[in-house]
DNA sequence: GTAGATGATTGTAC
DNA sequence: GTACAATCATCTAC
């Protein structure tokens, strides 16, 4: 009864009408729905369960009909068998039945062999991490310049999140397991990503820096951040440039600057590119970034705390050369 | 073909 | 509900 249920809300039993495409849409409303080469996965989906469905319904036409003729077949040699001796209604009804129960249990083997088909088929389909696709470079460019300008609280907001997603081209979620996944991942090895930061950590100092370049051509004081600079993310964040800038200059952090003018720390990057002759050159990778924001518990510090900001030598962009690995 | 990278899922803790 | 950690399944570079 269980199987025929099933059968029948995957749409391969009962009545034809579109060959299962409500349990399509479910399926692809719970797969999220995400692309456009979902509506192709859609109907190869429908194709495959028609198919299950063709296959399920001609052999059980080709049960029907062999328990049938086996059936009149026993009928006639029995009838055949009263001539000789007597045959009772009953002993009939009894064999018949026998005949059947015996088909039943087929069809029931047919039953559970079609719905482990339709399940294959169904996890297939819904199973995200089978149709995994890498983001884009851009994309992925924009998350990580996020990520690592909030190095000290890379926790992005709702808002931010929706705004990386729509940057991005994907989903809120996708937003939140990417960030889930770095933040493990860095964690994890530090080391590794230890590159990765600097280059980023760099370009959004340049990126500060130009900014800064442009401010004072126009001299327009009054922006001074890097917001609708294309390409690249508002950094509203002025704690986390100033680590940055820190992390460049070499120099422990002193005094509760973090959220100062964002102006003024440009001015100091500008300083640092000045006596450093470029962020390439001659500065080491331990000179360039340090592993901010992971405290002794392997948490992260929150930037706008006062623990995280104040002190010399243990605030973020002041602790140098943990490179053990 | 394989190792490493990566996006997604799951279970757990708070 | 969110974050973390482990894990899975797939992608990609070699």
């Amino acid at each position: 009864m269980r199987l025929d249920n099933m059968l029948l809300a995957e749409g391969v039993s009962g009545p034809e009408k579109g060959g299962g495409s409500a349990a399509a849409a479910a399926a692809a409303a719970a797969s999220g729905g995400a692309g456009a080469d979902n509506s192709a996965e859609h109907s190869d989906y429908r194709a495959k369960l028609s198919q299950i469905r063709q296959i399920y319904h001609t052999e059980l036409e080709k049960y029907e009909q062999a328990c049938n003729e086996f059936t009149t077949h026993v009928m006639n040699l029995l009838r055949e068998q009263s001539r000789t001796r007597p045959i009772s209604p009953k002993e009939i009804e009894r064999m018949v039945s026998i005949i059947h129960r015996k088909f039943s249990s087929i069809q029931m083997q047919l039953k559970q062999s079609t719905c482990e088909a339709v399940m294959i088929l169904r996890s297939r389909f819904l199973d995200a991490r089978r149709k995994r696709r890498n983001f884009n470079k851009q994309a992925t460019e924009i998350l990580n310049e996020y990520f690592y300008s909030h190095l000290s609280n890379p926790y992005p907001s709702e808002e931010a999140k929706e705004e990386l997603a729509k940057k991005c081209q994907i989903t809120v979620s996708q937003v939140s397991n990417w960030f889930g996944n770095k933040r493990i991942r860095y964690k994890k090895n530090i080391g590794k990503f230890q590159e990765e930061a600097n280059m980023y950590a760099a370009r959004t100092a340049v990126n500060a820096a130009n900014v800064s370049a442009q401010g004072s051509q126009a001299n327009s004081p009054s922006t001074p951040n890097s917001a609708g600079s294309a390409g690249s993310f508002n950094m509203s964040n002025s704690g986390d440039l100033f680590m940055s800038v820190q992390s460049l200059n070499g120099d422990s952090y002193q005094g509760a600057q973090v959220g100062a003018n964002v102006q003024s720390q440009v001015d100091t990057l500008r300083h640092v590119i000045s006596q450093t002759g470029g962020y390439n050159d001659g500065l080491t990778a331990n000179q360039m970034y340090s592993p901010q924001g992971i405290n002794a518990n392997g948490g992260w510090q929150d930037a706008t705390t006062p623990s995280s900001v104040t002190s010399p030598t243990e605030g973020p962009g002041s602790v140098h050369s943990d490179t053990s690995n």
